[in-house]
DNA sequence: AATGAATGAGCATTCATTCAT
DNA sequence: AATGAATGAATGCTCATTCAT
């Protein structure tokens, strides 16, 4: 196992990540074969050892994956946002769409929990810290209330999992088009969350 | 495969069951072989047969077994509360004290939906369902602002899983002393909570 | 495992019996579980043992036992035939209406060669020994020609087998009506197998 | 599974093949573990199911293998002989040869009716078919009486089966010499089939 | 006489991984 | 770089049989 040295090396590599994307997330981690992975990838069983040392590895490789493209669609949706609020909608918005075409999003994650518990956390942790230094920014320069960025990151990261869990991944039915969560449901759960961040006092 | 029809065939399923919690929750459902499962409740490998289908049936058991507990957990933990705020709190409270107690709650769960996913989507909607009604009781009542009851639901739900993973699961090394949210967390969390549910208005 | 020493035990025994005929034929010897041949006689598991020793025990026993009925069946069948031709076709038709009745009678004892080879050897041995001395008595009374009744006894059997599943077996729809071998059939049948006994000389 | 693509997994396929004939002719369908016949072929146990795809396919392999086996040494055997009677007898010499050489051709038949019932049939259907063709030339040649091909191929299938399993299989221990008709035997079958085929006119 | 509970041996099948080419 | 062949450990499940009641 080990990087590729050539062009065509690296796009094997690249055909099998993509590959075993869609399978782990049809099939879960354990039904997801190394030889089904491969087949899928339209390559030999033994060229999956050339890249990875295992199909744990692979596994915590796609995690990681994810993770990354996940935040860079949170960040870019984010980024056309003019307000704060506005952004915040955005971030979610762009969330949801990108969960609906990578339901692995959800899936492998979730099953991540047994498989690859450290790589599983890492997932959680990255995003939590990147919205907890928007709040913290937000917080600092009075956009919303005085809430701890830390507890405020994690309840809303929640809510997104759990309102994308039941709107976009459980309408979902594997090759039907994406589903998009409802105007109005989105509306109300931004209207909860800014409701939430505005607080200045409570009992 | 059928229901036990003496004292002494009810006390094995029992222990059946108790032994699959501890072990689909340590080892995962795939890593949880029935022989496992079996050992530990100190039963013969065929008496497992006897009560459950096939091991998924046995899975798919626990997830509702375990979805009643926690929701009387829960009911019995608000009922504690005198005022509204208080029982939401006290609700909260027992919930992570439950998870604190059934790691599975969240490990299970998690795994379920690539296992189990109706048992799964059972778990999430009926404790949803409950959050839903007592906060259109509360709406109407005027004790919170006009907020949509189900999606209200669903995101305390996510807000409360997540702080929950992250504040009593990954403490929480087998065998130790379960851990509590901190007091601050939880305290943060609660303020969150209600200043969505009181805004009265919003953008 | 005993007799059975009150008439209910024999009652019970005789439902085993019964119902062992019926899930053989139907499942074959390795499908037919002990449990599923009791559920079909409506006794516990447990029963079982008070009559067999084995669960070979019992198919043994059951050879034995259809054994004895098919021979009991073909020599009733053949006393209505007033000449020594016309009690041979009855002899034949009344052994196809029993394998119609009993399809046990070919699947059991087709799958007796590896199950319990010396009982399915007794089998077609007492067969064999009666069409034997039938024929035997034939030649004497110069009713048929100068043939070695033992070649000749074997081959009818074969005849009738191979007729019978092929015309009885194989057409033959589980619930449906037992068929009954076509009139053309066994003509010709019949024709062939006077042609093979008269013969007075040959190339 | 899937078909060998390199001369050494043909190898291996043929061997496992060899193999389950020996074995399954000893042991019967459900003795026979795949264990056992990946031992006795000399290859690991997950290798089988690179070319079959259960245990049932592997039966139903061989009987097809044996069917046409056997129908090659029949023919060849009826092409020795210059007259049709001749050709008769050879090819009947021919089969219990075959039949001693490979007593799976009894053994695994009989116990195809339970297992694998749509290619046992394929056998003696095939067979018969085969009987039937040369016999309805014969019939028009003039060289046997108006029988109805059919019917006769069928009868004098029933013969061989029942002659070779009395006259060949019964003798045969295993590890022993094969054995052969005795030609007393021989002689009186085939006279009975030469007088049931010449038969001219009947009852 | 009757039975339901219990068991452990046995088996078909899957699969991650290694290796020779 | 690529691959198909090979493997053996692991596992869910079945079942004949025993036994306490």
């Amino acid at each position: 196992m080990s990087e590729p040295r050539t062009a065509r090396g690296a796009e094997t590599k690249r055909r099998i990540v993509a590959a075993a994307e869609e399978v782990f997330s049809e099939q879960g981690y354990q039904q997801a074969s190394v030889l089904r992975i491969t087949e899928r990838a339209g390559v030999g069983q033994g060229t999956f050892y050339l890249y990875f040392a295992s199909k744990l590895d692979l596994f915590e490789a796609l995690v990681d994956d994810l993770n990354r493209r996940v935040r860079q669609a949170m960040s870019e949706g984010a980024a056309r946002g003019s307000t704060r609020a506005e952004a915040e909608a955005a971030g979610f918005r762009a969330f949801f769409a990108f969960a609906a075409e990578h339901p692995a999003v959800f899936r492998v994650m979730r099953e991540a929990e047994q498989v690859a518990p450290a790589a599983m956390r890492r997932h959680y942790e990255r995003i939590a810290a990147s919205y907890a230094e928007g709040l913290e920014a937000a917080r600092v320069a009075g956009e919303i209330g005085d809430v701890d960025p830390e507890v405020a990151a994690w309840a809303l990261m929640g809510i997104g999992e759990m309102v994308g869990m039941r709107w976009v991944l459980w309408p979902h039915q594997d090759g039907e088009t994406a589903p998009q969560v409802p105007k109005a449901v989105l509306d109300q759960m931004m209207r909860l969350i800014h409701g939430a961040l505005d607080a200045k006092e409570d009992a």
